[in-house]
DNA sequence: TAGTGGTCTAGACCACGAT
DNA sequence: TCGTGGTCTAGACCACTAC
């Protein structure tokens, strides 16, 4: 039916207008690769990344053998970005200033040790909890736990003049992290760091971050009351 | 160095060793793809499709003529799923039930209709009040507004029966979504619903939904205390 | 067992942008 | 200008699985 196209961007295109034109609709076999190949005037391996991308966002759930069926529920993951805090204030155009609240070497409560591997008798950790500013108010208050076992060298770093997060991000390899998102009470050194009443409900933001095999870091992100996080476009 | 490998998810797990490892330090210019197709016995498209996918990732900043460079913040983003409620209950193995609480047709409030792009002026829109069950206790709270314009049918649909989201994901096309997260005090409705006191810290999650060009729904859904939302791992 | 998607290859041309 | 990544092609073989 139609001329040629050009490229596996503008096929996926064309397939996801199908899709939710109704035109391939929930549960429905679509054509075989050869025959959109042919269909499109491409050949069969740009039709496959169109359609690997599909497949990669939700569209479509594709088989071996059985074909390709238009998803029953096509509801692509939702992404939010988690960077860098300073870079996430400097995005939104604000200054971005920094300052160190606490600094304390001791043993990690079991909760944390847990979590960064530490096994049953963790020896100590550094604790850091610091305020992330943007144009000079409050922008994050994180309360962060790092394993010195798997961060050689943190203990003489200066984490006053520049965030544990970005010494670590210069000098441990990184190999993956959890995140996970919810709504609690703000206690009083988040509330006073923040600038909110005991109790107001605030986000908060853990993340555990891996190297290879070990632990790294624990952080707990608590943001000022109406702050919200949105979803990559 | 090495022998043959296989497949660009193997190469693209060396690249990942050797960025964690600092055999490529965050800023360094890495060999070419013709190089490394060399030294990894693979062609170039191999070597390219592995390298596509760590620059995906956050790993490395790729660009034309300048070469590929390993990221200096590499942090990937987190992805949350943000699947139908129904699945998301089944998922971690409970039973799902669905309780209509309220249902009415008017003028949605600006900031909705505004979400919405139903104009200065909105017709009415359809408001669903409905909770969401895990093992007949309350999982999930949703108020959600819906454009007429932008499903039709949905005025004559059984929202007693089947949820709203249901309905819609089998019947209007879908294109996109905005999502954010934040924290809240529970209003009256809401704590009612899901049985804690007015005040309590909630996580909400509000998502726009769009067709080609309309806005289809908006909802707010509120989650029992102490509710999470987790990254994909 | 046969049909479908997953992938690799070698070669080619193009787009971008550093120099 | 010209080196680098981005992509397309045609053909091939393999892996999975419905039949």
């Amino acid at each position: 039916m139609r001329a040629a196209r050009r490229g596996w961007a503008e096929i996926a295109e064309e397939a996801r207008r199908r899709i939710y034109r109704r035109d391939w609709s929930p549960g429905d076999l679509i054509p075989t690769e050869a025959a959109l190949a042919v269909e499109w005037g491409a050949s069969r391996g740009t039709v496959n990344r169109a359609l690997q991308v599909l497949a990669a966002e939700g569209w479509l759930d594709r088989r071996r053998r059985a074909g390709t069926r238009v998803a029953l529920h096509p509801t692509p993951p939702a992404t939010f970005a988690v960077p860098l805090t300073r870079d996430e204030v400097e995005r939104i155009g604000r200054r971005y200033g920094y300052a160190l609240r606490r600094r304390e070497v001791l043993a990690p409560p079991p909760g944390i040790a847990q979590r960064l591997e530490m096994g049953a008798a963790p020896g100590p950790a550094l604790h850091v909890v610091a305020l992330h500013l943007a144009d000079g108010r409050p922008y994050a208050h994180e309360d962060r736990w790092i394993n010195p076992a798997a961060a050689p060298g943190i203990l003489d770093a200066d984490v006053a003049a520049v965030s544990a997060n970005e010494w670590l991000l210069a000098n441990v390899p990184y190999s993956g992290a959890s995140v996970s998102v919810g709504a609690e009470a703000a206690g009083p050194e988040a509330a006073e760091a923040l600038g909110c009443a005991v109790g107001t409900a605030i986000l908060t933001m853990d993340r555990t971050t891996w190297a290879t095999a070990a632990g790294v870091t624990h952080v707990r992100t608590t943001y000022p009351p109406g702050h919200r996080m949105w979803s990559l476009p």
